[in-house]
RNA sequence: GCCGACGUAGCUCAGCUGGUAGAGCAACGCACUCGUAAUGCGUAGGUCAGGGGUUCGAGUCCCCUCGUCGGCUCCA
């Protein structure tokens, strides 16, 4: 048989003969490579090891090192439970099963609803079909043929139908189980070293919410146990960072039923780390040329009808009606927004091309009826402050103003210490305003995250119908992303409100409004913050700064005095007086994850010192009240 | 809003197939006055989320509402 020639991925060439497949190519090259072979990828495609190749491609065999590895396994692990499942409930009929982050899940129509009890009995079927090796089995059909082997299974039926006339169709079978699938698939369902079931949602077929509900099965797969244990860890990581537990044991907030779902409210300590964080934003606005405006917390409907929420929002927002005496009856509503305020200062008088930029921010706390399944602690709130702001500019300044925002953002991410990725949204299909304002406003957005060297992702079509955007997301110390800033051209608004300036030529004209969060809603960095940190705020922030704890009552005069001689200073300090042994006041510190105890005896009280107990490095000795100040302003001033 | 699970003391949880509610921690009181992560003893604390129903009897079974959790959808 003549050979053909494959290309491996550091650029040379292997004759192999003609018919091998992937796998073949493997076993030519080394039997630990066969082995260790789970799917190829040929010239950039993803193909299975049983892959015959044709000559000339560049092959690179993928194996549990590759990036792309864990997909393919998880992918096949979802084929797995999917035939556990059929085994188990043969009536089932499937929706799909991708591999995802961390996973993979499974959508499936069943006539009853899967227990718990169902999961275990599923991960058993699943061991067994694992433990037996079975091989994923592909094959190509034409359409005709695909329709037909799919025929009882609605849900295949309606994604073949939308392929392309021409498309190769490929179908996968291990077991019992065929799917309609592009593959690749490991070799075998031996290849899956650990998986687990991890929960049972409910899930809209095709993600839409007029068709079916299906159940949805997750589960994760990993190549090893070790590997799934860690990963289990990390979720174990994650709960113990959850800031709804946190919230509490550090007395920072709390939800009430009878106050309603989705209104946090601050407690002492809570209320101090979300001050602190406004006021050194303020400050640090002040300085960027921002001015800070305070606006209403409802109004008259007229405004809302004005601004379009009346009609294209009206269902997240809380309306009321007030009777103003004389049978006149007014509607209200509480801002979701704080956009029409905003507009009100800057329409309150003529501007001129000589006053834009104008910039004006508010801590504004907005309300939003969000639906009833989707709050989460404070992370998605009913209540919450946005830091917001509107830059009211010309076009020529949209650029500039946007690299200030990138700038800012930066500035406060680094402060926190989370590392960022930004993504720019374009014109959606349905959507208003001139091509040539929409030109104008993405290429002043991205041509800002050039300037500043930032990379970015483009979701084409996914902005907002009244402009684009930059979307900021922020990576925490345990590698989860959230959305906090956002960067918007607006040109809605600056039409529905009819606001111009004064042009140089003394023509009137639109100005660009520029709308901006940079730590999104407060409640929601707080949150984040609160799991970034795992509540241990740094100094700066941290509600309380140092516990002075007493070893016996004599020595309360003497806390008294450090206490004030600390708050003199403007240092956040407790003193624990209760009667409780010194340890039990040290673990109550270090359960609050305040960064300084200070001990107080005999020993301190007599020379004038405390003994320093940092919470992460431990006793650190006695030193003088006032090199204990001196320390705590070094450490502040590194923020 | 939709699917599923859940809701017992301030917190974490126990309470089997229906027979009149229990622990640890926290709180309060007393004793101990203590040297770097939890002193001992005692006391008090619950309309078992709320409402309705089935039953001789409901924390336990059924229905509704509210809330929480995990997803879906939404995130002008």
């Amino acid at each position: 048989m003549p050979d053909i020639s494959v290309i491996l991925p550091d650029g040379s060439k292997r004759d192999i003969p003609s018919g091998s497949t992937v796998e073949d190519l493997a076993r030519s090259i080394g039997s630990r490579l066969a082995q260790a072979a789970l799917a190829a990828k040929v010239d950039g495609r993803l193909v299975d090891v049983g892959h015959t190749l044709s000559g000339g491609e560049t092959v690179e065999i993928i194996t549990d090192k590759s990036p792309e590895a864990l997909e393919i396994l998880r992918h096949s692990a979802a084929h797995v439970m999917a035939e556990a499942i059929k085994e188990l409930f043969p009536e089932a009929r499937f929706g799909i099963g991708p591999a995802i982050e961390d996973g993979f899940y499974y959508d499936v129509e069943l006539s009853a609803s899967l227990t718990p009890d169902d999961i275990g009995r599923i991960e058993e079927r699943m061991a067994h079909i694992v433990s037996q090796a079975q091989p994923f089995d592909r094959a190509e059909v034409t359409m005709p043929e695909a329709l037909e082997v799919f025929e009882e299974e609605p849900y295949k039926l309606e994604l073949i139908n939308e392929l392309p006339a021409d498309e190769t169709i490929s179908v996968y079978r291990q077991g019992v189980f065929t799917d309609l699938c592009r593959g690749p698939h490991i070799p075998h369902t031996g290849r899956i070293g650990a998986f687990k079931l991890m929960k049972l949602a409910g899930a809209y077929w095709r993600g839409d919410s007029d068709r079916p509900m299906l159940q949805r099965v997750y589960g994760t797969a990993w190549f090893t146990q070790k590997d799934l244990d860690e990963h289990l860890t990390r979720i174990q990581e994650a709960e113990r960072r959850d800031h709804r537990k946190l919230g509490r044991d550090l007395d920072l907030f709390s939800l009430h039923e009878d106050a309603g779902a989705g209104l946090p409210i601050y407690h002492p300590k809570g209320a101090r780390v979300l001050r602190m964080i406004q006021e050194w934003m303020r400050a640090e606005l002040y300085r960027r040329g921002y001015d800070e405006v305070i606006t209403p917390h409802i109004y008259k409907a007229d405004v809302w009808k004005t601004s379009g929420h009346w009609d294209n929002y009206r269902e997240n927002m809380y309306f009321f009606q007030v009777d103003e005496g004389e049978g006149r009856i007014n509607d209200y509503g509480i801002k979701p927004m704080n956009c029409p305020g905003h507009i009100m200062v800057y329409k309150n008088d003529l501007r001129s091309y000589r006053d834009l930029p104008m910039r004006l921010f508010e801590f504004g706390t907005v309300y939003r009826h969000e639906l009833s399944g989707v709050m989460h602690g404070l992370m998605r709130a009913r209540g919450f402050t946005q830091d917001d702001a509107h830059i009211f500019c010309t076009a020529d300044q949209v650029h500039d103003e946007v690299i200030a925002m990138l700038d800012l953002v930066d500035h406060v991410n680094s402060a926190f210490g989370f590392e960022y990725t930004a993504e720019v949204s374009t014109r959606p299909a349905k959507s208003m305003g001139s091509e040539d304002m929409w030109e104008v406003a993405t290429e002043g957005l991205i041509g800002a995250l050039k300037a500043r060297g930032l990379d970015y992702e483009i979701n084409e079509g996914d902005g907002a119908f009244y402009g684009p955007k930059i979307d900021i997301k922020l990576r925490d110390a345990i590698g989860r992303t959230w959305q906090t800033a956002t960067i918007q051209a607006d040109f809605n608004l600056p039409e529905r409100f009819d606001i111009t300036y004064r042009t140089a030529e003394n023509t009137e004209a639109r100005p660009f409004t520029l709308h901006r969060t940079i730590l999104g809603s407060m409640e929601r960095f707080l949150g984040i913050l609160i799991e970034h940190y795992a509540g241990a705020f740094p100094l700066w922030l941290a509600p309380t700064q140092v516990v002075i704890v007493p070893i016996a009552d004599r020595h309360l005069d003497y806390c008294a005095s450090v206490q004030q001689e600390l708050q003199a200073v403007g240092v956040r300090v407790e003193t624990y007086a209760e009667n409780e042994p010194m340890r039990v006041k040290i673990a109550k510190a270090q359960q609050q994850k305040v960064p300084y105890m200070l001990v107080v005896g005999d020993k301190e009280a007599e020379q004038g010192a405390v003994s320093v107990r940092d919470r992460t490095q431990g006793d650190l000795g006695a030193i003088p009240v006032g090199e204990f100040v001196a320390m705590l302003e070094t450490t502040q001033s590194g923020q």
